[in-house]
DNA sequence: GGATACTTTTAGCCCAGGCTAAAATCTGAG
DNA sequence: CTCAGATTTTAGCCTGGGCTAAAAGTATCC
């Protein structure tokens, strides 16, 4: 039951983090996001969502969708940093390449002791991104807030850079990946399909184009650079 | 329930784990040893049992004890070595002490893919032995084999190398090593108590004096030196 | 060789976290 | 405003891995 001394199992850490992703986009989270999410069966889903309430880590009004609580975002947080510290030090350390490291990410940030995350952290440097770009909140659950946008809503000539790719599609990462798109990677966009959201990039040179798919993954700083 | 691929459980792979330590000194296992070391009710044992004997992982006669099957053995083999690797791992790379490898690894051993453990493997450049100096069984099963006896049970007068040291008892492992005995340590035994089992010993010309409870966790290579 | 003590197994329970099928609620289109 | 269709919840079941209490088997001691 509570694999740590707070009483919130892997499974339910599983929960938090996915609520708290897809807090992003709308307000109250569905059932069904959820189940589809950590593909289980919904109701399968509302069994956990009265768990969590109980423990007073979301707010939870029957069939009116879910929130985090204050203590419920900070539980979250602290998943998500165990999660992209896990993912980083895979990729530096052990030279797991960006597309795998989700996955192994995920089972290991359930067992990190709070000892090994601080070893972690300081092998790596007090490190603020993880391999995707993706910011890696402090301890006290403040996260690096940017201003970002997606790629495919830019402008045709916006010149930029990448700030993070979505992290838990590993044939995405492997495509985006080969077409030499990385955090930090420098671009303008040079058009835009008519319909359906491919572009047509200008990276170190190079002429390079993305597929529908990937362009919402993507997501860049919003600064515009010279 | 299967959480890797053969159908053997996080569980499971704790009790094959134990019965493998276990069966160094017996031939059969005890419900009750087994139930101690894990710390679990004797009737929780026995219904384990009756899973491991079903997948051919033990022979289990009741009331008569357990033994390892040849792939039973295979597979215990394969979590002790998962479980040395990361050992070493966290020793070496992540810099924790000697005396807390044990617990960590505990957790992380039964969720790292054969992927990881291949790229643990590389950064460690193929190591033999973890931080207690206990051999790290190679992959296809095969354990460096090494005539030991323990400190314990040798003359005065014996002068030879510490090989191993027990790992399960963080407590004791300080103690040893505030004494200064690691494997590779050389040392020679000056006296022992009458009752007891303690001993007295030269290490690096200096006198030490070890007590009851540490001596027979402390494994010496039995070729004596000059 | 039998009484007693210990070990092991059985029986039956619990909980977490899944599942399906059926009931309840919500939503949006006419 | 109603009702069909989608979503969500309830009810009830399952499995793994624990537990306790009671029964069964084994060992020991006289």
């Amino acid at each position: 039951m509570m694999e740590n001394e707070k009483g919130i199992s892997h499974a339910m850490e599983d929960y938090l983090r996915t609520i708290h992703k897809l807090s992003e986009q709308t307000e109250k989270v569905s059932t069904s996001a959820i189940a589809d999410r950590l593909d289980v069966a919904p109701a399968s889903v509302t069994k956990m969502l009265k768990r969590l309430a109980e423990l007073a880590l979301i707010k939870y009004e029957p069939y009116k969708g879910v929130k985090l609580t204050a203590f419920g975002e900070k539980t979250a947080l602290a998943v998500v940093r165990q999660h992209r510290l896990v993912e980083l030090f895979l990729h530096d350390i052990l030279g797991v390449p960006w597309d795998r490291v989700h996955e192994e990410a995920h089972r290991l940030e359930h067992v990190i002791s709070p000892y090994l995350q601080d070893r972690m952290v300081a092998v790596l440097g007090n490190p603020r991104v993880d391999p995707h770009g993706q910011p890696i909140p402090s301890k006290d659950g403040s996260m690096l807030q940017r201003d970002l946008c997606r790629l495919s809503e830019v402008e045709v000539g916006f010149s930029g850079c990448v700030a993070e790719i979505e992290d838990d599609d590993a044939e995405l990462l492997r495509y985006v990946g080969e077409k030499g798109v990385y955090p930090n990677t420098q671009i303008k966009v040079l058009s835009r399909d008519r319909f359906g959201g491919g572009v047509s990039l200008l990276i170190d040179g190079e002429e390079v184009s993305l597929g529908s798919q990937a362009t919402p993954q993507i997501w860049l700083f919003q600064e515009e650079e010279a």
